[in-house]
DNA sequence: TTGACATATCAGGATTTACTGATATAATAG
DNA sequence: CTATTATATCAGTAAATCCTGATATGTCAA
């Protein structure tokens, strides 16, 4: 995919069970915990708001990074922002993420020793 | 990452909060789920078991596509497989995928538009 | 306004990941 | 054993994604 301005489309109105237009839109979601700089913001994040500066001292990569992951996972829906001052504080958007990285945690736990090694994708 | 044989390596015993290693390994987990083609998949077999040529009926794309996305949510615990006769029968591996699935919908419903136009990501 | 700090955006190159098409392995029927 | 059907694997290429570094935007203080 292009490197994406914002372009909407329209969205089918009656999604079927495993449709191809609704799992677009759920991988495109996903694609947003795909990451392990995204989901390492995302666990920061479960333990409270956080600016940028926080967040950026906490991973220790460059802060035009962070901002672009964090600019990704705000589009998905995953974070929220609110200006305080200078500063802009990110928090997690939705409760359900939390119970989506606790129940992903139980599969991965499982699997660890498989998981390592999986690159078989295409 | 590079086309990937087996190579397992060892995991940190006590993973931190928001480390590297576990979110790693947590990320690769996910990006199982964030391509559309194995998120219909999995949709798919949200449904009940179904062998390789189910699949690749119901998706309408390469078989050889298809058997390649499979060992991949295979490796990362997604689905167990079972032989039967000449066929392969796939199903879930862990009742927790459909809830992750499901908690994902309703996060989803609500970032629709937005998600549609989600690149920002490097 | 000017300067300093915080955050966001972007282009270009480097790395990953996915698809295509051919072929290899597995199981069964005849 | 041979043919047929089912599934898996692989190499090469196409495409998507990420990172780096430079720069733009925004906010506040002096």
């Amino acid at each position: 995919m292009a490197r994406a301005q914002i372009q909407p489309q329209s969205l089918s109105p009656t999604p079927a069970p495993a449709d191809e237009l609704g799992s677009a839109l759920y991988a495109r979601f996903f694609s947003g915990l795909a990451d392990e700089t995204r989901l390492r913001i995302v666990r920061l994040l479960l333990e409270g708001p956080k600016s940028v500066g926080e967040l950026v001292a906490a991973l220790g990569i460059a802060q035009s990074r962070v901002s672009n992951h964090l600019s990704c996972l705000k589009w998905c829906g995953y974070v929220r922002t609110q200006r305080s001052g200078k500063y802009v504080i990110y928090e997690l958007g939705d409760p359900r993420i939390a119970e989506i990285v606790a129940l992903a945690q139980g599969v991965v736990a499982r699997n660890a020793a498989h998981i390592e090694a999986c690159t078989r994708l295409g």
